[in-house]
DNA sequence: GAATCATTCATACGTTCGTATGAAAACGAA
DNA sequence: TTCGTTTTCATACGAACGTATGAATGATTC
């Protein structure tokens, strides 16, 4: 019924974008040790020995993997902050981009927490996009206290409040629906996260949308 | 120097605990699949057979320590929302509990999110525990919102925003210093997490403490 | 068309895993 | 003490894992 690799029509040569589409499924399924090597490289239709001729190893395929998802979230985070817009308005906007990155990749949120969750460091990729997101959004907080729009209080704290939202709501959510029956539609989920942050953070009672 | 054991005393028959702690540990340091069933009972001081014996498998011995971590703090949660204070008192009184089991129980975040991190469920003391909080949480939001103390809303979608807090800054609290050099007071962080989730949630701006 | 390089392939290696097995030891009740 | 039960112990099994190896195949260049 249906072709058991990623490409049925693959041109030669792009095994290895095959195999990073393929771990990607397949890393958000299992986990990182569930998803072996072999299922990786047989769902990609390709040879066992793949990976480790085109990344050296699983773990720099892991690796490859999470940065290739990561690496646009974090451009749209910086041109979302570069915006000329009122602080608050880029916060919700950060918000935004957090989710709607999420939505077009269901899977980001399990690899920024799972190392985290097994006791370990998050891969490069990760760090590296939590130390922009930290820098970029803590200094639009800190644009926003020296407006006053923005109540006082470290702005480091701050940030990670305001990711705490998209980050934690997208991870229960499909753990919530399928198992507690508790279905929330994606919309309302940004909606309220947005007011969420935006009342905060707000140094003055939240105004009418 | 150190006995590898967990108890270099231990009474005979407690065994079964020992195996708890040992796991516990382990679990929490290196995940699921990297706590071999072999490396637990050795640190327990157990034979290798121990957790066959005691639990029948590996899994049922994990959800036991799941189980053993994550009961307490339900029992304190619903013993905080019994109290006749106001609603967002008792919302901020459930965020500290949620940071001060998680102080006496550093790794319990670990257990709450590495199943759902690896795109499985979580164990079922962990969703007991989510089913739990969630009634017990958003009847209070729900109380709020009727004396006009909370501001309108989804009282589930505020729910999961308040336990977003504690369990997200807890989560990325130990690799934000080791790994970024962004060292939080344990402290401060449940100030800030209060503030932030009273100032959310009130329908009027936030008071001086 | 031969030579060079890149890629694919089948297969094997050594390790580690969770669990099973059955004997040995410890324990408690009679 | 003796019997029956519970708990420990050493060891074995089969499976799955990540990676290595070297031959085969394909593509490119001269």
């Amino acid at each position: 019924m249906n072709d058991s690799r990623e490409h049925p029509d693959d041109r030669p040569d792009d095994t290895r974008a095959t195999l990073v589409a393929a771990a990607r499924a397949l890393f958000a399924e299992r986990g990182y040790d569930g998803a072996s090597v072999r299922a990786i490289t047989s769902r990609a239709g390709a040879n066992l020995g793949a990976v480790t001729y085109h990344f050296g190893s699983k773990e720099e395929l892991y690796n490859e993997v999470v940065a290739t998802m990561i690496r646009p979230m974090r451009d749209r985070v910086g041109a979302v902050a570069r915006r000329p817009e009122a602080a608050l308005d880029r916060l919700e906007a950060v918000v935004e981009v957090y989710f709607d990155h999420f939505s077009a990749n269901g899977d980001l949120p399990h690899f920024l927490v799972e190392r985290i969750a097994s006791g370990q460091l998050p891969p490069p990729a990760v760090l590296a996009t939590m130390r922009a997101v930290l820098q970029t959004v803590s200094g639009i907080v800190a644009e926003g206290q020296a407006d006053g729009s923005i109540r006082p209080g470290d702005p480091v704290l701050m940030t990670l409040s305001v990711i705490a939202q998209p980050v934690y709501l997208s991870l229960v959510h499909a753990p919530l629906r399928t198992a507690m029956g508790v279905d929330i539609a994606s919309d309302h989920l940004v909606a309220h996260a947005r007011r969420f942050v935006r009342a905060g953070l707000s140094s003055s009672p939240a105004e009418a949308p």
